[in-house]
DNA sequence: ACATTAAGTGATT
DNA sequence: AATCACTTAATGT
């Protein structure tokens, strides 16, 4: 393994570095590229390996039996998803879709690993715990949002987090793909944004948004 | 020039 | 806030 891709874990993932489990990590992970877009794991698929995310971000979501879809929260460098975490024992199934929000790079961690070196290590183990700790703060902070914020709030929200996601004040997207994210209409979408550009919080174009107050 | 896709609008529930 | 029906604008071939 390349000593870029350590220096990657070194700053993601600082304090799971211990020599041997680094060795361990260099052993048994594979690095895994994945352009804008892909989806990296699907509804119903068994899910066979755990991800380190090293550069760029994936957006988790969920969907129902009429292909609603509702976006549950991203994952960026130094992050996994605590789904593929929840189960110790066994193969499960995902219940959720993983999309690469950017162009990804993410080491691939086999889950009878992961098993071993919850005992193994302990900075594994508190990596792990922590880690689906966050995760867990994310999902009740959606939760909030979607219980308590309306629409245009929850908009704007969604697009400052993508801008900060991507690094990027120019969010590429279209309405109607806003309206898949949040669940709701393209023409509510349009008439929120309308609205957002009128008090200058954002900026539109076809197919982008700046967002002008971070 | 034409077809396709994205975005805007008014009316109704 | 959702849905419908329709218009207008931008973009690809």
């Amino acid at each position: 393994m390349n000593t870029s891709i350590i220096n990657n874990l070194q700053t993601h993932y600082g304090y799971l570095f211990q020599k041997e489990l680094l060795d361990e990590i260099e052993k048994n992970a594979v690095l895994k590229k994945v352009s804008e877009a892909e989806i990296i794991i699907d509804l119903g698929e068994e899910i066979t390996f755990i991800p380190l995310i090293l550069e760029g971000a994936v957006k988790v979501l969920r969907e129902n039996e009429q292909e609603q879809e509702l976006l549950l929260y991203f994952i960026e460098p130094g992050d996994t998803c605590a789904m593929t975490t929840t189960c110790c024992l066994g193969t499960v199934k995902s219940e959720i879709r993983a999309i690469a929000e950017t162009d990804t790079t993410m080491l691939l961690i086999p889950i009878q690993q992961m098993n071993i070196w919850m005992s193994k290590y302990k900075y594994w183990q508190s990596f792990i715990l922590q880690s689906y700790h966050e995760r867990l703060m994310e999902l009740l902070e959606t939760i909030d949002s979607i219980a308590f914020l309306k629409m245009d709030e929850r908009l704007i929200k969604f697009l400052r987090d993508k801008a900060k996601i991507n690094h990027n004040e120019i969010v590429k997207t279209t309405h109607q793909e806003l309206a898949n994210d949040l669940n709701t209409s393209r023409v509510v979408i349009s008439r929120l944004l309308k609205k957002l550009e009128n008090t200058g919080v954002i900026k539109m174009q076809r197919n982008e948004i700046k967002v002008l107050q971070l």
